[in-house]
DNA sequence: GAGTGGTCTAGACCACTTC
DNA sequence: AAGTGGTCTAGACCACTCA
């Protein structure tokens, strides 16, 4: 046994899936009827349609009653979703640069003001951890970030965390599971400080984007300030409608 | 017979999404059991499910196996998702404006060049219908738009369509079904003509974002080069984690 | 009329959590 | 042991599309 126990409806998925993403069917492309597969897979039709649905919401395809099932994406050029999160991930515009480089500038305890305190499901004076890194590639620095976390849900952090990946201590150190994210984003002149270590002028340009993130428990356990440098990031989003009638 | 035929999963989606949205369960709450909820709805226990699987994908819920279902979020409080996708909007940040007019500045055909005609699905000098158009509220200059929509999709157009709302055209008089889009979010500087429509300097932080717009058959209709004021403006985005496991 | 997806049933067995 | 959600079955009727 070397095969884990993966759901028949799993294995449809993928199956479907591989197809898409290597090529071989393109956008527009028909895809199987529930009745085939459920023949092909000797399954019954509600697990097929278990599979379908999966692929539905992760918008590979279309479909519509009594014409058929069809793939909505060419080849799927857009993205691997490299991120963490379905629909929305940074890009960095050139391909050839990558984070490499955490300096961790300031690592202290605050207290909560009222706007943190509502980001992070706290009460204004409770402790938090603060944490001001750059990110960089080399000596191109690609961003600056401000953290802050709850105290009580990481009472023996370290500084050194945050040299390497705070999310890889979260999910595999805490084995604790992430799951969702607000952000928004907007487009703000450099102050002089942030200026400085982005190497740019002050009054530049810079994605700002600020994030709350939650575990599957629902609990917000970061908030984020983030200024992503213009040069070399954009975001990219693919939204699918909801269905309305 | 003045109730339409509303799918009985349907009414149960609604019935939960109400009490979350007004408050009534809170974030951590727990939710009815499925086989409660069949029981209350006389419906079998699959049926059930695809109400709560639909409150799933939408955030609205998390499950743990063993345990049960679990409200996601303290009373909605960011978003109705005014928009017209799901998980991703943008938004005012003074909610006092609006825009209310749309000015027109250029409406004519050219031919399509390499990049325009893979973002649209099109042939290289294919033609054209190329829109420049200033949208406002006031005087307050909010979002300057670049338009590029196939000709042969659109022969007949007006410029008096981009006066009012493109896309009601196209959903309620083409009866077209808009589904997806794909974005890509940079901060810009303001170039010089940017600059002067915004009543800002050159140089200044902007929001510019490339849209490309598909419907339901895969289509893609709508090619978007578009400049959000910065000062009005920001984007907000919800993003659930796909399962991992 | 044949084929498609949309809705729905009344069961079943399993893995996981809580007591 | 009792309750929860996760997977799965083998049927059914319907609305829609296309030939």
């Amino acid at each position: 046994m070397s095969e884990k126990n993966i759901p028949i409806y799993q294995v449809i998925e993928n199956d479907i899936k591989k197809v898409i993403l290597d090529g071989t069917l393109k956008q527009g492309d028909l895809i199987p009827s529930e009745t085939e597969l459920s023949a092909k897979y000797n399954v019954s039709r509600m697990t097929v349609r278990q599979a379908i649905n999966n692929l539905l919401v992760d918008g590979f395809i279309y479909r519509h009653k009594g014409r058929g099932t069809f793939v909505a994406f060419n080849k799927m050029e857009m993205e691997k979703t490299s991120g963490r999160f379905s629909g929305f991930s940074s890009v960095m515009k050139d391909l050839n640069i990558e984070v490499n480089n955490n300096t961790v500038l300031e690592f202290k305890t605050i207290l909560c003001d009222e706007l943190l305190a509502k980001r992070l499901q706290l009460e204004v004076n409770d402790e938090i951890v603060f944490i001001e890194r750059l990110k960089e590639d080399g000596d191109i620095p690609l961003v600056y970030e401000r953290l802050y976390l709850p105290k009580k849900m990481f009472p023996d952090i370290t500084k050194d965390v945050f040299e390497k990946s705070f999310y890889d201590y979260v999910e595999n150190e805490l084995n604790w599971k992430i799951k969702r994210c607000t952000s928004a984003i907007e487009a703000r002149a450099l102050t002089k400080s942030v200026a400085n270590l982005f190497k740019q002028k002050e009054g530049e340009p810079a994605l700002y984007v600020s994030n709350v993130t939650y575990l599957d428990n629902g609990r917000a356990f970061e908030y984020s300030r983030t200024y992503y440098n213009a040069q070399y990031f954009r975001f990219r989003s693919t939204n699918t409608r909801k269905e309305v009638d």
